[in-house]
Formats: C-alpha cells, sequence, structure tokens
DNA sequence: AATACTGGCGCC
DNA sequence: AAAGGGCGCCAGTATT
C-alpha cells in the first residue's frame, strides 16, 4: 500500500489518502488527528508514504515519527522530466500538476518557497495539496512502470536519501564548540572582538606589508596584492597559491600563511560556531538531488568544506563513538564497473597503490593523478603523459569516458548507469573550447553521477538495515562517499557491519554480478580526526 | 544600501 | 608538478 500524505499549514490538520501500487486512491482523503496516527498507519499497513517534498517529512521526524519507506514526489519528478528530455522545466509539486493538466503556465516553486519571509504576510491559506500530489503520483508509477527497472531504483533510492537527510539534520552532528574554539585559538591566536582581526592574523599581515617595503598592501584584495607583486618585479595571473609558490620574494611565505588561516577564520571561525553550532550539534541542512550529478549539496555552514584542521571538533558524546566509513576510492571503482573494465579494480586493495607497482614506480599520487584525470578530463602537463599509460593498460575504461566526452562534446544526450539525465548545453557550445568544457563536464559526469547514485542506495541499504535491527546507531553526516554514524560504544561494532554489508548490496543493486568491489575503509573513533 | 559578480580556496 | 569535474562560502569589487 501507498499512502500520500500532505502535512498541511501549520498547526493545521493532516491529510492522507491511501492508493495502490499504482497510485490509484483506495479510499477518499482523511484526516489525521496527529502524529501518533502516522505511526499508528505505518505499524498496521507498512506503506510507501507519499511525500511531495523532502520538507514535508521534516515535522514528523521532530515529532518523533519514523518511516521505513518513501516516494518523494518533487525529486522523482526532476528525475522524469530530465529524462524526457524537458530540460528547464521546473519539478516543483504545482508545476507538475500543471504540467499534467495540459494548465499554462506553469507555476514557478520558487513563487511560492516556503521560506519566503514575504509569505509571512501572504493571507492566502496554501492551497490543499493532497489532489495534486495524488495525481502526479500516479502518472510518476505510470511512467516509471514504463521505463527502464534502474529509474524505479533510482526513485526509491532517492526517496529514502531525502528521508535520510531530514533525519541527519534532526540528529546532528556531534560538535564541541569547546575543542572548535581550542582548535582556533592554537591557530589564529586569542579570539578578537566580534568583527576584528586574530592576533596571529594581524601579525602575518604585518610580514607582508613588511617585506613589501612597508607599503599597506590587504592581503584580502587579489588585485592589490597583484599591484603589490607588480612593483616588486613581479607579473603575476592571479594569486592563487599555486603560482605564488613559484615566485621568490619574501612576501609570498607569511601571504599564504595569512590566505590559508584567513580563509580559515571567515569561513569557520568564531562566527561560524556562533550561528552554526547550537547544544554539542551542527545542523546543516541537507539539499538532496542538489547537484546535477545527484550529489547533495547543503545550505548553510558550509557542511561538505569541513577543514581537516576542524575535524577534531567532532568528538562522540561520552560512552558513544563515532563509526566513519568512507568509499575506498570510490569513482575509479565506479567506472571500472561501468566499462567492464575490470583489470581496473581487480580486488579490495587500494587501487591507486597497487597500479603505481606495476606502471608508475610506486608513485601512489602519480597513480591517482592519472585516474583523476581520465575522470576529469585533465590533459595539461604531467597528466597527458600519465593518460598514456592508462591507455594502454585500461582501454576499455578509457574508451567508456572518451565516448561520454564525445557524446557531450557532438551534443547527444548522457546518463547515468540508473538513468540520471546531465543537462544540456547551455548556448555558445558550437565554440570548440565550450564544446570540449562541455566534453569535461560529461565525461565527469557519467562517473559522478553514478557513483552518487551507488552512495544514494548505500545510504537506503543502510538505513534499512539499521532500522531491523532497532540499532540506536544514527547516520549523522554524510559527504559524496563517506557517512559517519553516532553510536554507543557497544553497538558500533555492528553498526560498522551494516555500513559494509550495505555497501555490498549497493554494488550488488547497481551493478549486478559485477567482480568489482566497493570496500569501505571503516574506522570506530571518538574523534572524527583519528585514524 | 542592496545586489551581483569574481577570485580564491575548502571539501569530495 | 600542474591546474581537469562538482559544489558553497567569504571578502573584495563593480553595478545599480
Amino acid at each position: 500500500m501507498r499512502i500520500a500524505l500532505d502535512p498541511g499549514p501549520e498547526g493545521g490538520p493532516v491529510r492522507v489518502q491511501r492508493l495502490d501500487e499504482r497510485g490509484a486512491p483506495l479510499a477518499p482523503p482523511a484526516e489525521l488527528a496527529g502524529p501518533l496516527d502516522v505511526v499508528a498507519l505505518e505499524r498496521e499497513h507498512a506503506p510507501r508514504w507519499v511525500f511531495a517534498r523532502q520538507r514535508s517529512y521534516r515535522e514528523l521526524v521532530r515529532a518523533g515519527v519514523d518511516v521505513a519507506r518513501a516516494h518523494d514526489v518533487e525529486l522523482v519528478e526532476g528525475l522524469l522530466v530530465a529524462a524526457a528530455g524537458r530540460f528547464g522545466h521546473p519539478h516543483g509539486l504545482a508545476a507538475a500538476a500543471a504540467r499534467l493538466h495540459g494548465r499554462e503556465p506553469e507555476p514557478d516553486p520558487r513563487a511560492a518557497d516556503p521560506d519566503d519571509r514575504l509569505a509571512l504576510f501572504d493571507p492566502t491559506p496554501p492551497p490543499d495539496e493532497l489532489a495534486d500530489l495524488v495525481a502526479v503520483h500516479a502518472a510518476q508509477q505510470s511512467a516509471l512502470a514504463a521505463g527502464p527497472a534502474g529509474m524505479r531504483l533510482l526513485a526509491a533510492a532517492e526517496s529514502a536519501a531525502a528521508l535520510v537527510a531530514e533525519e541527519m539534520t534532526a540528529a546532528g552532528l556531534p560538535w564541541r564548540a569547546d575543542v572548535h574554539d581550542e582548535l582556533l585559538t592554537g591557530l589564529l591566536g586569542r579570539r578578537p572582538a566580534l568583527g576584528g582581526r586574530p592576533p596571529r592574523l594581524a601579525a602575518l599581515a604585518d610580514e607582508v606589508r613588511a617585506a613589501f617595503g612597508g607599503r599597506p598592501v590587504n592581503p584580502d584584495s587579489p588585485a592589490d596584492v597583484l599591484r603589490a607583486f607588480a612593483r616588486a618585479g613581479h607579473e603575476l595571473e592571479t594569486t592563487r597559491s599555486w603560482e605564488l609558490r613559484r615566485v621568490e620574494h619574501p612576501a609570498v611565505e607569511p601571504l599564504l600563511a595569512y590566505k590559508e588561516l584567513a580563509r580559515l577564520h571567515s569561513a569557520h571561525g568564531w562566527s561560524w560556531l556562533r550561528t552554526w553550532v547550537r547544544d554539542g550539534r551542527f545542523r546543516p541542512e541537507y539539499v538532496v538531488g542538489g547537484v546535477v550529478s545527484g550529489r547533495w549539496a547543503t545550505r548553510g555552514g558550509g557542511a561538505l568544506q569541513i577543514p581537516r584542521s576542524l575535524r577534531g571538533a567532532v568528538r562522540a558524546d561520552p560512552g558513544w563513538r563515532l563509526v566513519v566509513a568512507d568509499a575506498a576510492q570510490l569513482e575509479p571503482r565506479v567506472l571500472a564497473a561501468l566499462s567492464g573494465d575490470h583489470a581496473l579494480a581487480p580486488g579490495e586493495d587500494d587501487l591507486y597503490t597497487a597500479l603505481a607497482a606495476t606502471e608508475f614506480g610506486d608513485d601512489r599520487g602519480k597513480a591517482k593523478l592519472a585516474l583523476l584525470s581520465a575522470m576529469y578530463g585533465g590533459s595539461g602537463g604531467e597528466a597527458g603523459q600519465l593518460l598514456g599509460v592508462l591507455r594502454r593498460r585500461f582501454p576499455a575504461a578509457m574508451a567508456f569516458v572518451d565516448g561520454a566526452a564525445r557524446d557531450g562534446e557532438e551534443g547527444r544526450l548522457v546518463r547515468s548507469h540508473l538513468g540520471r539525465t546531465c543537462p544540456p548545453a547551455r548556448p555558445g557550445h558550437e565554440r570548440p573550447d565550450r564544446a570540449r568544457a562541455r566534453g569535461r563536464f560529461t565525461r565527469n559526469f557519467v562517473v559522478q553521477a553514478t557513483a552518487a547514485e551507488w552512495a544514494l542506495v548505500l545510504l537506503a541499504e543502510l538505513r534499512g538495515r539499521l532500522r531491523a535491527a532497532a540499532s540506536p546507531a544514527v547516520p549523522v553526516f554524510f559527504q559524496h562517499d563517506e557517512v559517519v554514524l553516532h553510536a554507543p560504544a557497544e553497538a558500533a561494532q555492528d553498526a560498522a557491519a551494516a555500513v559494509r554489508a550495505a555497501a555490498e548490496t549497493a554494488g550488488l543493486r547497481l551493478f549486478g554480478s559485477s567482480p568489482v568491489r566497493f570496500p569501505m575503509q571503516v574506522r570506530i573513533v571518538e574523534g572524527y580526526d583519528q585514524r
């Protein structure tokens, strides 16, 4: 059974309607008295809940409701609209309903942004969405049934991921503000007054100025820095750190140190701490499907860029552990499975080390650069030469990414393994340089998007396993190929085993009998910085 | 003053 | 050693 659920306006009744698997109503709409009714329906029918969007589930999570399965209509609409080649059409529920009923013009979902502050003054109550939800869902079920099986798996996995995302935000990543403060103080000096410059930054700025003969230079201003170097006889194109490193001038060292610490201060300093950490938890908002490749994005707090230097602030509660699991060399393994070039990923050993041993004189860095260049479309400098080695060793894998690049350059559609469709090129792709850029994009898309869907399936599987085992372990963080769980110490081993099993199942779900393995590196630690 | 863009860099 | 894919965020800068 499926049950469509419209949480309705804040404080108002929650409305539901029972559906069959094709989405046809089994009963008239009904109102629920409260979240407990959802729990009862879950227990009685174990339905797949049909939600309009990720947000629909938020209030339920806050109320402590836990559901097993979901179908997220807006996420699925995005997948289906792109798969049908109808790019640029909005995939909000209202737009999807209008499209279904042949109404024009399609409403822009941004106009109905529930976070829009102006909406607070809008006297019109939100519409009853249940009818739209039911109609669009039924149309999606029929489209999914008519299409390839991969899309059904992708729709289910992405919907499950939306549940995981809301649950992660609710749980929050354990974050010790006191440790964060100590780390900042160690690197930057004592915390400055609001808006002030920390002592270490001020000292480095002074060193930079002194190195330029005492003339004031704002190290935060690229233009200013370029002018200062020009006066000193160094004509630079940019102030990127790798370009600065090639310059012999006494200002370079303090400037590089300044840039690194200034970034830490502005992006993840005391103001970040005050804004994003509450009650010992960092709660970013995850946007499932927020990246065209199907990777998640986040809103607020730069959650996917937590600097290594601060990871010590992520600490399990007393008596608890962090189970930190990352998929080892996920993208090259995905490429091996996609292309059937199994020589690329023969076992569970570190791919880069193995490749380095036979081809690159034990230089793991070279092997990694070569493989990444193959997937990102790099060709400059040393990469070109390294790629030659790969073409000889892994012709099928290289042919696969080259084919994806050619498809992009020549304007054909490119899809991930399960069927996520790459958005088309923007106008201007006739220019040769733009066509090549497009080729790099699609070359990367097939690998990155397939890796992202592997990770979605992993999350869905992991969630299922933890629920089935009634595990107290909670997923609290996810970034691309890495998941962190917070678990009581005595439950950590089982949680680690669940992650490994979920990874294995994800490989099976995507690639069936492929011999390519997707090993997880799992560590059970108290601090995120510990190996 | 508000908004949009750019350069630079953090993470994968 | 060189600068290839994806993002989000900040300060500086340009525009309105």
